[in-house]
DNA sequence: CGGTATCCGCGCCGATACTG
DNA sequence: CAGTATCGGCGCGGATACCG
């Protein structure tokens, strides 16, 4: 059995790969405020409003681990934890500002010249 | 009116908006295909690779509902039924190639560049 | 060829409770 | 403050069978 066909997207696409870093339920979200700075624990969750605990720390490890997020932890009582962008997670600033802009004019103010340009039956 | 945002992201946050609309779980490769041009249906899964029938035709049905991808049926025996990006979904090619871009250099050909710069604990 | 229909396991994700 | 632990519903998505 040979693999004469492309490469298998699921394993090479860069697209994806790429989705899968930013793709996560609440990523492109927390990216998009640790674009501002460096931000606590609360401070995103508050942000980001609708997000549970549990979920903003799993989404924050996982960015972690990707090697988009860095977390520094604080010994002090009460605890401090903040999170900020690594070198690499900058790297994805202008994706983020490209999704911002796409989001806004063609998911949150649709123009007329989003109309559905035809739906073509033969 | 101004947009005083800095409320509920989950409604409102244009990059989770865009994320909805192309980080289904094989909506980047299918759209990254269809870049390329029209593309038959088995030519679709057959480049992509690994998707099932049943997840190509649920993807496209959403890329559909959209706005992002037009789907031509044409009433021949055999059935043929051709996709292409709509001039709304044009409007993703360059976050697309962005993406793939990114993917490529910090995912699928990790440099030393992308180390960690460092796991802060103080 | 380009789909539905159906079954079903698994893991996402919210809710809640507890902790250092 | 910033988590972890645990439970449970339910929807994602694969496998398979069938259809116009």
């Amino acid at each position: 059995m040979k693999k004469h066909i492309h490469y298998e997207c699921s394993q090479g696409c860069p697209v994806e790969a790429a989705l899968e870093v930013i793709g996560g339920k609440w990523k492109g979200v927390t990216l998009f405020h640790l674009m501002q700075g460096t931000k606590r624990f609360n401070e995103l969750q508050r942000e980001i409003g609708s997000v549970t605990q549990r979920m903003l720390t799993k989404q924050l490890r996982e960015l972690e681990e990707s090697g988009i997020v860095n977390r520094k932890i604080y010994a002090v009582v009460p605890p401090k934890v903040e999170y900020s962008l690594t070198e690499k997670g900058r790297t994805l600033e202008p994706i983020l500002l490209a999704l911002r802009a796409w989001g806004d004019e063609h998911v949150l103010a649709p123009s007329p010249t989003d109309k559905v340009d035809n739906i073509g039956v033969v």
